[in-house]
DNA sequence: ATTATCTATAGATCTATAGATAATGC
DNA sequence: ATTATCTATAGATCTATAGATAATGC
């Protein structure tokens, strides 16, 4: 027994009658590329919904409006594309994210403090749902599954691409708070983690459990709160 | 291409020769009970480990050391399977985590605090982890994940069993502080629950960042810090 | 007699690829 | 000429069930 979703008749005709029609004259380059954007569109929010293993490549193909044999072509397989969906945005969140640091690091000068330091790693992952599309939330909840999932739980995926920044993180921690143990700075980037998870999953468990006083989507509610509870966070944890 | 636990050659043996020999006389009772049990240790320990769409009823007959047909003679299907692991344990969490919770309400008299609040909730769920068995970390781990799942990852699971106690928390943390906005006691859930989740699934992610300071299953820690960073979250809050 | 377990298999999917066709490049 | 896209299909798996067999119940 499956989903709905895999009820559907096999004519795919009102998805491709919109989405296929293609503007004459692209060059290949072009057609290339919307092929591709379109393959990891569909990826990225098939796999942030329903996770790597409850996806298949051919909903994948059906979602992009693309023959399935295409996704094999581009990506070389299934652990390819989820690879590449990865990949595609890894790289603006690190950039965003160190240069946010760096930013307060500078005009902090020598005074840098918890709070501010999780208000610079915090900012740019909220702007990037808060001002992204569709897509950044779903490449969000994508990233939410993958992080609370054991290593070996999707085959060939391995370490986090976000690793790097934290270590930055943890290092201006240091320096505004030399009289802290290491592990609390450790510790308190763990607490963090499980609370951006948790809010980039935007499950709509909160807007259930309030009754709609709280909303899964109020990210600048989350981020204001995240960013004086765990500024606050290495004094509570000393007392 | 599959994991490597798919490789092995279809003689079994091995595995059934231990696992299979009954003992003999039992009673038919004694042999659904066991069948049962094992059947669902198999499936809470794959579950946790590849999320439900990464195992198949083999994977689970297999470890189970249990014909592939048992599994649907006695929970009728896939799905029932999952939702029988989630039952078999839902009670016992529900239960400590109230009674506790009961029990701080009952010796803090009027005067509750939200770190005592906080810790009454926590308590259970981290004794849990730490003088429970294997079952116990590898069922955490799966409502873990199932925790950031989007609504409809999984076929016909729904509400998460736990919400009522939640309800319970949120009504103590009014009482303690009536001074505060209402959003403010589900937000403050919010944080705590990211941070419970991301330490159920004991993903090792943290051991690898603070190369070795701390572990993921030291679950003593995590529970300390975590008691006293929320408990002080209502104050970093309101500041 | 009733219940637990095994055998065998249907029918549906799934990933992946080989080879044909259509579109652009030069 | 080269690259993008489609057709057709192989081969492996997956869930589920019908029917046979083995073990316990009374």
């Amino acid at each position: 027994m499956r989903q709905n979703h895999k009820k559907k008749p096999p004519k795919r005709q009102e998805v491709t009658i919109s989405a296929m029609t293609p503007s004459p004259k692209r060059t290949q380059h072009e057609r290339r590329e919307e092929s591709r954007e379109r393959i990891l569109d569909a990826a990225e929010e098939l796999f942030a919904k329903r996770g790597y293993h409850g996806v298949t490549m051919k909903d994948v193909s059906r979602e992009a409006g693309v023959d399935a044999g295409l996704l094999h072509y581009y990506f070389a397989g299934k652990a390819g594309v989820f690879k590449a969906v990865i990949d595609r945005r890894a790289d603006i969140v690190n950039t965003t994210r160190l240069a946010s640091m760096q930013r307060y690091e500078k005009e902090a000068a020598g005074a840098m403090t918890v709070e501010g330091i999780v208000r610079a790693y915090l900012r740019p992952t909220f702007d990037f749902m808060i001002e992204g599309g569709d897509g950044n939330r779903h490449y969000a909840a994508m990233i939410a599954h993958l992080n609370s999932a054991p290593d070996g739980a999707i085959p060939d995926i391995e370490t986090s691409p976000f690793d790097p920044v934290v270590q930055r993180f943890v290092e201006m921690l240091r320096k505004a708070r030399p009289d802290c143990a290491d592990a609390d700075f450790y510790w308190l980037y763990h607490l963090i983690s499980g609370a951006i998870s948790l809010s980039l999953a935007q499950t709509g468990r909160i807007d259930r459990l309030s009754g709609g006083l709280c909303r899964s989507d109020d990210f600048e509610a989350i981020a204001e709160r995240m960013t004086k509870v765990f500024g606050a966070a290495l004094d509570a944890m000393s007392k």
